[in-house]
DNA sequence: CGCAAATAAGCAATAAACTAGCATTTTGCC
DNA sequence: GGCAAAATGCTAGTTTATTGCTTATTTGCG
């Protein structure tokens, strides 16, 4: 593939970010080419992974979704086997949406979101603290969002 | 609009979140009705803000951002004034991805990205630090990402 | 239950977008 | 400067999006 990226598909990237259902014409119209050099770029970025996929974002509220919460984790043993067989408990936990191991107090942040408070504190008596070397569990309830872009920042340039 | 979604609905949000760039006769297909009712459909999910917005998932890495991070913050006086007042200041900073209030020893969440360490530091020590108000900041830097799935968890039924 | 109104689905036609093939231009390197 | 590789733009055929209209289904009420 290719060695670097240009400045187009820097552009191309930044619209895609912000607007992941735009027409390849139009992507093609507002970096400044046409369309089928534009759909090749973004095949390209596919194929090397820089794109990881696309997705609709939904409002969970309206979705009956009451609760997103962070749940951080601390476990008793950091083995490689530990942290992988925790990994895997994790994956298979619906109510995680996303989840990172961490270095510092705990070792894992996981957000969540449950139906309602009863489902998540369900989720957290039932089915964390009783997950086999798990040390010690804090959560956090989300009072409200203030800023979801799940993006790159792109175009701030200060910060490059 | 619309008083409660329907089983079609529903698949249709479920197909979406899986891949936001799925063509809507594909999506018709597979939600079993023909395209224009489909994207009728669509349009009025868009229209009632169930649907937020379609969004490219970005290899960080790949693209040069190396950190992640998260940042827990905690205020000295949380009236509503002290809130808002911060979390303009959320907004504005670009290195933050999503941010949430949140109930606890902390008053906000933070995921951060930046292009490196140096990078990251210096926004916490710059910015964060030397915001007003601000009482405690603490840092977990993630090692490595576990799960990534922005979208709710719509075919789970144990969970609904 | 049965009718009427409202709602949604499907069909057909048109406009727009996608995408492959090919000629041309640009880029990178000797 | 000149060649080879890579990328672009154009054209055209196919697929998809979108709209208007008709038919079918569902909903609410008598």
């Amino acid at each position: 593939m290719k060695a670097r990226l240009d400045s187009i598909d820097w552009q191309i990237l930044k619209e895609l970010q912000g607007d992941g259902r735009i027409t390849n014409v139009e992507l093609a119209r507002r970096v400044g080419i046409s369309a089928p050099p534009c759909l090749r770029r973004v095949r390209a970025l596919e194929e090397a992974g820089l794109i990881r996929g696309y997705r609709t974002l939904l409002d969970e509220k309206q979705l009956g979704y009451e609760v997103t919460a962070f749940v951080m984790v601390g476990l008793h043993n950091q083995t490689e086997n530990d942290l992988v067989a925790f990994e895997a408990q994790v994956k298979e936990w619906p109510l995680v949406r996303e989840s990172y191991m961490v270095s510092g107090e705990v070792d894992f942040i996981m957000r969540c979101t449950a139906k309602d408070l009863e489902t998540f504190q369900n989720f957290i008596i039932r089915d964390v603290t009783s997950t086999k070397n798990v040390d010690h569990v804090r959560t956090a309830l989300t009072i409200r969002r203030i800023k979801d872009e799940p993006n790159v920042p792109i175009d701030k340039p200060e910060y490059f």
